[in-house]
DNA sequence: TGAAATAACGGAGAACTCTCCGCTTAGTCA
DNA sequence: TGACTAAGCGGAGAGTTCTCCGTTATTTCA
């Protein structure tokens, strides 16, 4: 997954990181921001932001992607310090916060759950979720036959919900159902969400 | 829900009938057909198809309607014949292989989850799963917390689902876990789903 | 029936996405 | 160090989406 990011011309990489800024600060700014706007503001022609970043979804994933290495990260830690159920769900509860944080700009990451180009970046996400998921059946906490992109798809919805107070008690909601869906007993106080 | 098609003016509604019919073949043949050769197939112009169908998944909405209408009336047939909970399941069943059949237009239906112009195609099918639900309540089959709006949230994420042999497993999957979290015995057999 | 009122039309045009391909330049090797 | 060779650049341009607003048609009602 540095593929993308090594064996780059040094031109072509500094082209990448410069485009990344600017989309960081463009779409903080406003998340429709176009993306030939982008580009000019970066000093490039579209057909290179278009190279480096085939689609919105690529760039956004780009951007965001320390956020989502902090969330892979985070997963085998949770692990070391909380028994299996309780780090996935305190995992989960990033996640959903994540998402809440990134609303209007989230749809756009789960849209590109099937597309090859995005693979690379979600790959990650999925193995973290396999992870904390193989822990779980291995303490016999949730049912073996559940898959981790099946996992994943699930929680990519939490990230489409509003950041309201009704998107937070939806949140909460299904998280339950999925975690009950998995086969999970009820061990977690429903409160103790961390928001 | 009848307002939109009922107080229009003779021509007003002879356009928004023929936009309809050009629609559904242009998009049968080709689910990325542009809206404007849409309108000029139509022989309308724009500015018309805009006003009737203000985004692509107003369009696709009304075109599909017939199929979202049958539906809808399924629900209370499936109730007078069958248990509360195996009238769910089929009829999720059902959801899942409409979504199935429209494999490439389900994710605009699905995108357009919380637009207010698409919430009178949309309310209709919740209050389908919510008669469901409430029927699964009152005999004690599922959780009384589940709310139909986070159902069919999860509901339609089956339509983003390829229509391949795997999809199909995960589809089977999903619907289980759904069921699962809502709280239902395993009383049907997984095979029982009809193709 | 003949205006007046107003609902609806339709296409020009602004803004955007994405591709194509001739040109430029960084890396390489004798 | 001077060319050679790809990797990379960038902008023109084709195709879209969606809006705006002057024009046209349908109702209504006197």
């Amino acid at each position: 997954m540095t593929a993308e990011e090594e064996n780059l011309r040094a031109d072509a990489r500094a082209n990448r990181d410069r485009i990344l800024d600017v989309a960081r600060e463009a779409l903080a700014a406003d998340p429709t921001a176009s993306l030939s706007s982008i580009a000019k503001a970066a000093g490039v022609g579209a057909g290179t932001l278009y190279r480096h970043f085939p689609s919105r979804e690529a760039l956004v994933l780009g951007v965001y992607r320390t956020e989502i290495d902090a969330l892979v990260d985070l997963a085998p830690r949770l692990l070391a310090k909380h028994p299996p159920l309780e780090a996935f769900r305190l995992w989960c509860d990033r996640l959903a916060k994540f998402g809440r944080m990134k609303y209007g700009i989230a749809d756009i990451v789960h849209a590109a759950t099937s597309e090859q180009n995005i693979q690379e970046t979600y790959g990650p996400l999925i193995n973290a979720v396999r992870e904390m998921m193989d822990a779980c059946k291995g303490s016999g906490d949730i049912h073996p036959e559940v898959d981790a992109e099946d996992l994943l798809m699930l929680l990519g919805l939490l990230w489409r919900i509003p950041p309201n107070a009704a998107g937070q008690a939806r949140t909460k909601r299904l998280l339950a159902l999925i975690f009950r869906g998995m086969g999970a007993k009820n061990t977690a106080a429903p409160d103790a969400v961390p928001s």
